[in-house]
DNA sequence: ACTAGTTATGGAAGCGGTTCCAAATGAAGG
DNA sequence: CCTTCATTTGGAACCGCTTCCATAACTAGT
């Protein structure tokens, strides 16, 4: 591999003028320009990456942390941060988190390491401890679907999405709505279920709380949450589902027992997946692209200085509506 | 940031000692080793990565190069990769393509920019000129779902999945079945329709090149070619399709016919997404997170000296059986 | 007590760039 | 033709680590 000393040496310059013509800078008359550009172009010469990182200390790429990226919001989030860098000639370097130790320990080298010039978090909750650090370390980094006071954060508004739904719900002249929400550990969960009393008590109407059920955000959540619910003797005639997968596996259940979707159970989903269109669910549809490119936007934008904390950015979703509420 | 010679200076040690005990180098006493991992302590010290990877020439992060990564195939075959890379303290580069160009720039790039040890390339075909300049470069890289001759690949049998389907069609009694393939510009395509015909001519019987129909892989090129099958006056009693969502936009458009899967028509898919589970297809599904596990082990141990190249891994993808062909 | 052979340690050189300073060159003005 | 000032250029120093070599310190053998 061509060194710049190699390329220097073959045009008959010094080392500092090949990295002025690498670096576009005016300084360089035409023709030395010239010959520079030549014997680059003769040892098929380009610049070493790690090296030019050392000196400048930028690594022109960020970091996204992630946890388990099979799911459709990662993904989509992923594809705006993606086009946004890539358009700024960055790279994107992957730290996906299974397990929660992952998490800690990218957490706490990350910021030392200096692998990448800012990071983006996404879903992850950030103790006050890596907060600090972060700061401390003076590493940009930008939450998307979280939330920390001290860090500039992207969300959704999670309330209010719930109260769309559920509004959906009662304005169909559903009365008994089951809500089949996530684990109360995620902050959405909690917000959700506020989103989901306030559509009911404007409506001025008492949710039953034997109609409420928390399970994992997957399809056997759903699965199970819509059994136990009916063993306990529950009949909802709608459902809002924290999410589609829920959702559908709520409709599983509900297949076995020969309840038919729409006509004897109305059902709202959230997250909008690429299955909800297919099956016709009715839900709530997160900006998870337009998240990820502001992230990304904020983040390379606000690099030199880094990114000031004026209060989360709040997205509002939007309600889909498809035929699972029989509309 | 703390760097090793404050380190150094803290325990009262040369650089090069912080290093050995940084490194597990055996050649340091206890007292010493004790002294300076309480420097490192009380400095809060982590090496630069950056730094680190110039002086060794080792960047501890392997790249993946895949396009639009919506898609199924490629989210599992780099949950594969992750898991490796991250059991063995591998960093991942994502670098995604969108458009053609990109892959353009990328695979000129990568071999000399030297940002990582080592490269992955999902499914995008690579061309001889940069298969050399990997090889000049002494840049490892492994082709998952592709072929090169110089190049190690890990393939899946696309003739033999065809062959399994239009087999287990046949063996249903249908005779007359429609295959929507994918673009002949791929090769997997071409494959295919291999195996499509073996298992046709096996059996004694012709397939009918009228119910051939080539579309882009996703749902509304199923929809389109079924169209135009339709159009045609084709009505066959079974349909092979190139990918799942091919057969799900397929199911959509004879939906609008009226016609009814399994019962007037079988179907079987390809790939075995998260949806063809939950829709009863039946389908072929390939051992992707296995690819990119085995891709990433085999890249992460064949580094030092650079993979040989024995011909192409071939797996086998295997018939998963669900209500879309009426069993 | 002295030598030979280990083991431990300090620190210079090098990885491949950028950047800054000083020197050289050139242009303009008197 | 000589100054003055701006532009161009070379190259040393530096980014933060590893590695290797030379030296120091210690052990053991005679």
């Amino acid at each position: 591999m061509a060194t710049i000393y190699d390329v220097a040496k073959k045009a008959g310059v010094g080392v500092g003028t090949v990295s002025r013509v690498l670096n576009a800078n005016v300084h360089v008359s035409p023709q030395t320009r010239e010959r520079v550009l030549l014997a680059i172009e003769e040892l098929d010469y380009q610049p070493h990456a790690v090296a030019r990182s050392l000196a400048t200390r930028r690594t022109n790429s960020i970091g996204v942390l992630v946890p388990f990226f099979t799911r459709h919001f990662f993904i989509e989030v992923l594809r705006g941060i993606q086009d946004v860098a890539h358009r700024t000639d960055q790279g994107i370097f992957l730290y996906n988190v299974q397990k929660h130790d992952q998490k800690e320990t990218y957490l706490a080298r990350i910021p030392v390491e200096r692998r990448v010039d800012g990071l983006i978090v996404i879903t992850l909750r950030i103790r006050d401890g890596h907060a600090a650090k972060f700061q401390k370390g003076k590493l940009p980094v930008i939450l998307v679907d979280s939330y920390h006071p001290i860090l500039p954060s992207l969300v959704v508004d999670n309330a209010y999405g719930a109260k769309l739904a559920t509004e959906h719900l009662l304005g169909l002249g559903h009365q008994k709505i089951a809500f089949l929400n996530g684990l109360m550990r995620y902050h959405a969960s909690r917000a959700r279920k506020d989103g989901f009393e306030e559509a009911y008590s404007q409506s001025g109407l008492q949710p039953d709380p034997k109609l409420v059920v928390e399970t994992e955000f997957d399809r056997s959540g759903g699965k199970q949450g819509m059994a136990f619910l009916w063993e306990r003797g529950a009949r909802p005639t709608a459902i809002f589902a924290a999410s589609d997968l829920q959702a559908i596996g709520a409709i599983e259940f509900l297949k076995t027992k020969g309840v038919r979707v729409p006509e004897d159970m109305a059902i709202v989903g959230y997250d909008d997946i690429e299955m909800a269109e297919l099956l016709g669910l009715t839900t709530i549809r997160q900006p998870m692209y337009t998240m990820g490119a502001e992230a990304a936007e904020r983040l390379l934008g606000g690099l030199e200085p880094p990114p000031t904390t004026e209060g989360p950015r709040v997205y509002r979703p939007e309600l889909v509506i498809r035929e699972s509420t029989g509309c």
